[in-house]
RNA sequence: GGCUCCGUUGUGUAGUGGCCUAGCACGCCGCCCUCUCAAGGCGGUAACGCCGGUUCGAAUCCGGUCGGAGCUACCA
């Protein structure tokens, strides 16, 4: 029934320019996914062709980032591969042959045209609303020295397309159909610094690398007639194009880092977000879910059922509200011992914790963290919800509003939960214990009602009106502690009558 | 400005001419449960941008219009 498909090679190609970009982890996740679903490879290319937004951090920062979220590669430049290297500023040798042969098939030529000359040509054009701007050949069938005697000439010359009249602008891609993009204006393929730009570099390298579908932005849609006819000029079959949607903010622009903290993949780390969850929310984006009404789905079965005709090319906005509720979702699902793990790391990793952590909170953490699982939404809310059972009891502060806004019956409570913990033995000190005997003691002989009568003790163990549940909680810090803050509320309601 | 892509509730999506008085999830609101907060259960809110056309019948097809976005670099 179901055909099996030739393996694909596919890639993502980020450039190390700062922060890594949640696009990259969403064009990841989707090359990936058909590689995986034909039984092809994933292949990870760093494009460092622009020396001058060059950042020396961000291609670890890239690599660590994605494989944190599960996206591993067959190749790239850590691992290696049969096509090394996969830094594009080790190919410059690559490239080399391939404009000279460019410049002597008549295909492309060289350009001595300064900055200035450009930045000017482009203010007039647009003054002059001439609806046709681009460069405007000014050097083609120039010798340098002919060049040499007009104005705007520079020493260093770059190597420009040259665009023919009847360059094919119609092309098919895999999610949208047959598309059309923008007449392509000169394009500089090599500049003045030895370093291809993207048009060449990109070709070039998807041909030799053997990339059978290019996956990218749909920024990327109208430069695409360049690179087709860079694949005609090199005798090369071009690879098939999918352009995905662009992720968004919520005014609709394309994400940026300015505009969206979302925008940069640490981010999501810093904060406490699961990998899982941010994966299965960016499968999410432009893709139905897999499970019909379940939106919760492995990448594997996003891989199964993977299919480019599903792809909806309506930019989403990347809306946090939905993957806060997911990564609950996966938080709840884990189990607690591998919770409290991820709480360390994360804890670790936030500088607040130690590396390795102390035994002694780390055992706490724990026997802490199934009261807390079912109440988190980012690994980062843990430590302050359970700040109380690591401070000491005298350092711990009530809050204002957990003292003010107990009922009269509170001094009653607080001296009945005192006695009823003096009268427990220290072994049996466990959460059912402390219920049974302060419901007895509280609610069914002094006839208070339940939150009436908690609501004191809860202010006193906890030190604020909302905490992780009550009698968890005492026994996690023992009948001692739990007697020297019930004290110290009930001294505290006394100074203040 | 030019060219291109896109247009279902607040957000993500289902829907491929009748099954749609438009489904699901998140969010929001309410109720229940309850030691607080959550989680969970139940219910509610809210959308086919607009105008024409094709058709017995349109969210689905066509045209226009409006709106949004992208590109228009020796950045990717």
């Amino acid at each position: 029934m179901t055909e099996t498909p030739t393996p694909a090679r596919l890639r993502v190609a980020p450039s190390p320019t700062g922060d890594p970009h949640v696009g990259t982890a969403y064009m990841s996740l989707f090359n990936l996914a058909y590689a995986r679903h034909t039984g092809g490879q994933f292949v990870l290319r760093i494009e460092d062709t622009d020396r001058a937004r060059y950042v020396a951090d961000s291609e670890q920062q890239i690599f660590d980032t994605l494989h944190w979220l599960g996206l591993d590669w067959d190749e790239g430049p850590d691992v290696g591969g049969p096509y090394a290297p996969y830094r594009q500023s080790e190919r410059l040798d690559t490239y080399q042959p391939f404009v000279d042969q460019l410049i002597a098939d008549g295909h492309a030529y060289y350009c001595w045209c300064s900055r200035e000359r450009l930045k000017d040509l482009r203010e007039e054009q647009e003054r002059s609303k001439t609806p046709d701007t681009g460069y405007d050949r000014l050097c083609y069938g120039k010798t340098r020295a002919e060049r040499a005697a007009l104005p705007g000439f520079t020493d260093t010359p770059v190597v420009r397309m040259l665009i023919p009249d009847d360059v094919p602008l119609t092309f098919p891609d895999v999610i949208r159909g047959t598309l059309t993009a923008p007449k392509p204006d000169d394009q500089v393929i090599l500049k003045a610094d030895g370093f291809p730009t993207y048009h060449l570099a990109v070709v070039v390298d998807d041909h030799l690398m053997g990339i059978t579908h290019v996956v990218r932005g749909e920024e990327w849609i109208s430069s695409t007639p360049k690179h087709i006819l860079l694949y005609r000029w090199l005798g090369w079959e071009p690879p098939a194009f999918a352009h995905m949607p662009l992720l968004r903010n919520a005014d609709r622009s394309k994400i940026s880092k300015r505009k969206n903290p979302a925008a940069r993949l640490t981010w999501f780390r810093e904060q406490g977000y699961l990998p899982e969850a941010l994966r299965n929310f960016l499968q999410l984006m432009g893709y139905p879910p897999v499970h019909g009404d379940d939106e919760v789905a492995s990448f594997e079965d996003f891989v199964a059922g993977f299919d480019w005709a599903k792809i909806n090319p309506v930019g989403p906005i990347f809306d946090l509200d939905k993957l806060t509720w997911l990564n609950g979702h996966y938080i709840r699902a884990l189990d607690p011992a591998e919770l409290a793990g991820r709480i360390a790391t994360h804890l670790a990793e936030a500088g607040q914790w130690p590396t390795p952590p102390d035994q002694q909170a780390m055992n706490l953490l724990v026997r802490a963290t199934p009261l807390i699982q079912e109440r988190l939404t980012l690994l980062s809310e843990a430590l302050p919800k359970l700040q109380f059972l690591y401070t000491p009891d005298a350092d711990l502060v009530v809050d204002d509003d957990a003292v003010t806004t107990l009922g009269e019956a509170a001094p009653q409570a607080l001296a009945g939960a005192i006695s009823v913990l003096e009268a427990m033995p220290e072994d049996g000190f466990t959460a059912t214990a402390i219920e049974t005997a302060l419901r007895t003691a509280l609610v069914e002989t002094k006839g208070l009602k339940p939150r009436v009568a908690f609501a004191p003790v809860r202010s006193a163990i906890a030190g604020s009106r909302v905490s992780p549940p009550l009698f968890e909680s005492m026994e996690l810090l023992g009948r001692a502690s739990c007697l020297n803050r019930l004290r110290a509320l009930q001294a505290r309601l006394a100074t203040a009558a």
